[in-house]
DNA sequence: ACTATACATATCTATATAGGAATATGTCAA
DNA sequence: TTGACATATTCCTATATAGATATGTATAGT
């Protein structure tokens, strides 16, 4: 198998620096295509690519304003993201490791047999 | 040029669900590969190579034990995952859409010349 | 010395990129 | 209607996967 699509979700959609670039100048709003291709520095077709794989993964929405396109971020699917961090927020706190050393001292040296039972 | 290579970064890391799901078990503390294999469901190889990305990019560390290597979570490099969607929470909360329909209003119509720069 | 166990690495294959270049589509303006 | 402008799409190519399979390497037990 090949590595997963671009547009499977917002965690392959935004592994891409570009994306999230792109993202982040929408951050201060509609924008149309070419302000965000003078902004990335990018030239033009490749800025529409990633905006058809943004699109996808619904993380812009367009509108149509004459010959314009106007972006819009739509900032749901990186909830996601979101939720899925939200059980690692502890792990890179200050005196975390510390802390787990200490755990690890109490809990007594070895284990790793909690999947024995097959 | 081709996708950038999954041990570029924590993002491009994570995009690869059995990797987060990876992760999410040495949430309980250390583990030996094997109980990752039995977890995961996946063959012993393939569970090996996901964990030298996730090593690559430092989200885990190793210690050996034996003919058992324990790996183990460090979150540190998640970090920047977390710090890039800190400006994207309000976008997904309740109510952000309607707000945000209420800013376009008074801001008047159209816009998109902020780059006319050049 | 054997053999089983635990893990890593190498090899193969199909696939999906990201960017470049060229072109297509659609809209506005004179 | 002719041409400039805005954007999307198509074609091309090099590259890096993810999984499958086979094999390598080290350690433990007898």
């Amino acid at each position: 198998m090949a590595r997963a699509a671009t547009t499977t979700d917002a965690f392959n959609a935004v592994a891409e620096p570009r994306r999230r670039q792109i993202l982040d100048v929408l951050t201060d709003g509609e924008r149309p295509v070419n302000d965000l291709v003078k902004a990335l520095g990018l030239a033009q077709p490749q800025v529409s690519k990633h905006l058809r794989v943004l699109r996808e993964v619904g993380l812009v929405e367009v509108r149509e304003d004459g010959r314009r396109r106007l972006y819009r971020l739509n900032g749901h699917p990186l909830k996601d993201i979101h939720d899925w961090l939200k059980g690692y927020e502890r792990s890179w706190e200050e005196r975390f490791e510390a802390l787990e050393d200490v755990l690890e001292d109490l809990k007594g040296k070895e284990q790793g047999d909690e999947f024995d039972d097959e």
